[in-house]
DNA sequence: ATAAATTATTAACGGCGTGAAATATTAGCC
DNA sequence: GGCTAATATTTCACGCCGTTAATAATTTAT
């Protein structure tokens, strides 16, 4: 497992001597908790209710941009992952050997592989979205419609107004962690998205994070 | 850089049958945007910014506790952290090793030894404090106080509504990243904050992720 | 026909985690 | 006081995961 982010230290200066004000503070705390209990559904502990192998964040988020969109090559799930084409042709290295995608050569160039999940593969990751759906789902379900409906709208407009401040755009954004919607306003802000279906698949709702 | 996670195959079923409904879809999407975001200010891109050695994510955790509770020991900074005394160990030596941290045996038992920042670390932090505040600050004065009253309430509320039904409870919880409060409603669900003070140290608002 | 570019893989490296073993020290028990 | 068990940390060997650079095969451009 990995270990975690931001400190605050109130007592710190910056050349403009900013410090988080409450209402930054009270933000950063329940958004961090937010973030951490959502990361927690890559961990290991997850993973292994619904894959008999000790499946890692990286093998899974690689299983599930292939599964999203069949038919990758190896460079394009490079550069939708914002890792190196080695590292993908090893991630694919393991993912091959427990069986749960597989590698054909393309007709059409002899260099590029084009990629598929296998059956397993692609039951894996119906498993996991089911699992996380039926963890999540009383949860909002407690919330209530018209608090998520309020969450989510202030959510999006916090996103958006970080977005607008981002400093380093993004060839690819997977930041939806494949929560896609065709009119996505962080798309429209930075970065087109990895998970805009590709070949007409009609695979309109897929995911990964970046 | 790490990748991402989480996708949702709608057409998936699990053995009752849940696929994510349109709201908890919308939730997951902002609130994977707003992880993913939250997220990047512990990128080395970031971290490049105010320290001039290149500082991973893991390594500035590390020293973000080391600076947050002073004299911690190699053992008790693993167990908060969730790693083992050996990962705990390795970090140390590589913040050592960029003069950020140093060991001390301890007085009272030759075995243990205590951890201090030193003057570059503890400037490090506070510079990556006020860094980050800069860049939300605008932020949060954007959407206004009221908005961020709301919606800190609402996160809140669904934080605690899914730490209530998280199934590994954990030794300790860092989940805020440190941005610590001391009535805790999520360390009174599940694990004690490695945050809390110890000795009285008066650091009341740090923060760590695990 | 040839050179340049592209695609994927491999090698070597460092970061980061693990469990097991080793070493030094302290605590508990007789 | 002596001995055993427990504790604290470090080191080792290993695998995962990323990088850059080099390589080989193939395609594209000239």
């Amino acid at each position: 497992m990995s270990i975690g982010d931001g400190l605050v230290d109130s007592g710190g200066r910056f050349e403009d001597g900013s410090v988080p004000s409450a209402d930054l503070y009270r933000f950063l705390r329940s958004g961090h908790v937010l973030r951490s209990l959502l990361r927690e559904f890559l961990e290991e502990d997850f993973l292994q209710q619904v894959c008999r192998h000790r499946l890692t964040r990286s093998q899974f988020c690689f299983l599930k941009l292939i599964t999203a969109n069949s038919d990758l090559q190896v460079g394009e799930l490079a550069r939708c992952l914002g890792v190196s084409p080695a590292a993908s042709s090893k991630n694919l290295d393991r993912l091959e050997r427990l069986g749960l995608v597989c590698r054909e050569t393309s007709g059409q160039d002899r260099r590029a592989i084009l990629l598929k999940a296998s059956a397993d593969g692609v039951e894996l990751v119906r498993d996991y979205e089911s699992l996380k759906a039926a963890r999540l789902e009383p949860v909002i379900d407690s919330l209530g419609r018209e608090k998520t409906e309020q969450l989510c709208d202030l959510l999006e407009e916090v996103c958006v107004a970080m977005l607008a401040r981002a400093e380093n755009p993004r060839e690819t954004c997977l930041r939806c962690a494949g929560y896609y919607r065709p009119d996505c306003a962080f798309e429209r802000l930075q970065g087109k998205c990895a998970l805009r279906p590709r070949r007409g698949d009609g695979l309109d709702e897929t995911g990964v994070e970046a």
